[in-house]
RNA sequence: GGGCCGUUAGCUCAACAGGUAGAGCACCUGACUCUUAAUCAGGGGGCUGUGGGUUCGAGUCCCACACGGCCCA
């Protein structure tokens, strides 16, 4: 079947080139997006056609009825739909004859035209000329149900746009929030900056890093996991206010929200700390928010979640304390473990550090409306200062939402010596078998040893804050090009073809 | 890695208790000058994910594998 639509489709591009139609046109001169003409011409009686306008307009046909002598059509841009309606006695016998020939679903073109509301009120582009564009190979996807197989959707993205508005709008979206993340920074003096992907050693978060080679040098390198240490490199180079928004790399699971290339955004400040970082990432979001709801409160997955500030602000200890009875800063490892078992939890790293955040696991579900989670232990915020009063904890905040782990941020340890010995106690862990663990950067100690100013750091994981904003249940919704298992070309043609192509 | 569910026409989905595989859309032919899931008449399209097994007979039951989804680690 599939192999037929495309032989037809091939037979079809040779008539058109023997009647001197090339199928593959170069350019085509719009005058409007289908929003533009729907919002210009608003206005209009129904039934009238307004003679003075003239429109140019593009996309791909995604309806079509026809009655004979005339047809409506529904073209798609990345603006939104338009109608179009085309009549014989208008474009003339030729050119009727050859849009019923040549024109169907699927099919590129441009259309020019008079503007008029149709007798049931909609804004409709009355056809004097019509281009085709691009004569695809392969059937569009069915009308009103789209895709839903996952596969397809993952695999070939570029179907689930043209089929899915709400896919391709999701994308503007996400793009659209990137756009308005710079916008605020630069506004506000931020730098944007770039650091090195590729790393001799690796550091700035817990994970496993992906490992490549420089054959240049013969040298193993790693794909960054975070962009924290560079970006301070900065900082004590005399950059005071910059930031990176990017890929970073963890070579770890695939889950609704965890994706081995994932994008973040790290801020860097000199002369902040953490309470500044706390106002920034409050007034950052809420500005993203509002401009795309107009309003602080969202519904995600059914529950509605309201950004108005100030946020709620919890400390680590108490919020643990409070739900599990246990004290992470006084009670014994013993009583933590004792705590985790009782609630199933399978502790295979024994060290404080693990069973925290093993703790803290159980409870963030807990957490649904935005609040910085405050005043994380030193053990396991090993580049974060440590509170001016209590040096038990740090002066650290993430940020939770629905139960996810949005932003980051510190007081940014700038202590050399502080800072070797927090590394050390990463290497020792390192040395135990935990792959997570991070590893000593002697030249990023070098650099501290320079001096680096007070500095408050912030980074936000910007596939979490886009499934948020779009109400996506997984990340991979939010990211255009997925990981999925890679089975060949050939395989995936196969697929859908089911072996009716013999090639 | 473990458990559960799924894979049938290009797309979205049916098919009782094992008995010749079906619909809508899409595609092709024809009718129709304000439709919008247009309508009407006709037509073509399937190795039921892959491999094995049980059976007179398997989309359906059993085993393995592949891919996907959800939950857990």
């Amino acid at each position: 079947m599939l192999k037929e639509f495309r032989e037809q489709r091939i037979q079809e591009i040779k008539r058109l080139r023997e009647l001197g139609i090339n199928p593959y046109p170069y350019s085509y001169d719009k005058t409007h997006s289908s929003k533009q003409i729907k919002d210009e011409f608003a206005h209009l009686e129904p039934g009238k056609v307004d003679e003075n306008s003239f429109v140019s307009v593009a996309g791909r046909i995604m309806s079509l009825r026809e009655h004979g002598k005339s047809a409506f059509f529904h073209i798609k841009d990345f603006e939104g739909r338009i109608q179009a309606y085309i009549r014989k006695d208008i474009v003339g016998d030729e050119n009727y004859k050859f849009f019923k020939d040549f024109i169907a679903i699927g099919d590129i073109v441009g259309i020019k035209g008079n503007v008029f509301k149709s007798k049931t009120g909609e804004i409709t582009v009355l056809v004097k000329e019509i281009k085709l564009l691009n004569k695809p190979l392969r059937p569009m996807p069915e009308k009103w149900h789209g895709i839903k197989d996952k596969e397809v959707l993952y695999r070939q993205r570029y179907v689930d746009m043209i089929a899915n508005d709400e896919s391709l709008n999701r994308f503007k979206t996400r793009f659209e929030i990137i756009r308005m993340i710079r916008e605020f920074l630069n506004s506000k003096g931020f730098i944007e900056v770039e650091t090195p992907i590729l790393e001799y050693v690796t550091g700035g978060a817990s994970a496993r890093p992906f490992e490549t080679h420089l054959n240049v040098f013969d040298i193993d390198m790693y794909l960054r996991i975070a962009t924290e240490l560079y970006l301070k490199r900065f900082i004590v180079g005399g950059f005071e206010k910059v930031y990176e928004l990017g890929k970073n790399f963890r070579n770890e699971g695939l889950s609704y929200k965890h994706h081995p290339e994932f994008t973040s955004i790290e801020i860097y400040q000199a002369y902040a700390d953490y309470e500044d970082m706390m106002n920034l990432t409050e007034e950052l979001i809420t500005y993203i928010v509002e401009k795309i709801y107009g309003t602080t409160k969202i519904v995600y997955q059914g529950q509605e979640i309201d950004f108005k500030r100030p946020w709620r602000r919890v400390k680590m200890r108490d919020f643990i304390l409070e739900n599990l009875g246990v004290d992470i800063l006084e009670d014994s490892d013993e009583k933590m473990l004792e705590v985790l078992r009782s609630h199933e939890v399978n502790v295979e790293i024994k060290d404080r550090g693990h069973l925290i955040e093993k703790l803290w696991d159980l409870v963030e579900d807990k957490v649904i409306q935005p609040t910085f989670l405050l005043e994380h232990p030193v053990e396991i915020s090993p580049l974060a200062k440590k509170h001016r009063e209590d040096p038990r904890v740090t002066e650290r905040f993430e940020l939770i939402i629905f139960g996810r782990e949005m932003a980051n941020a510190f007081s940014e340890l700038n202590d050399p010596i502080d800072q070797y010995e927090r590394f050390l106690k990463q290497v020792e862990l390192r040395e135990a078998g935990d792959e997570e663990a991070q590893m000593m950067d002697k030249d990023f100690i070098r650099a501290l040893e320079y001096g680096m100013p007070p500095t408050g750091g912030l980074g936000i994981g910007i596939d979490r804050l886009v499934m948020l904003l779009t109400d996506s249940p997984t990340i991979r919704d939010v990211i255009a090009f997925p990981l999925v298992r890679p089975i060949t070309f050939e395989e995936e043609e196969l697929e859908s073809e089911r072996g009716v192509d013999e090639k």
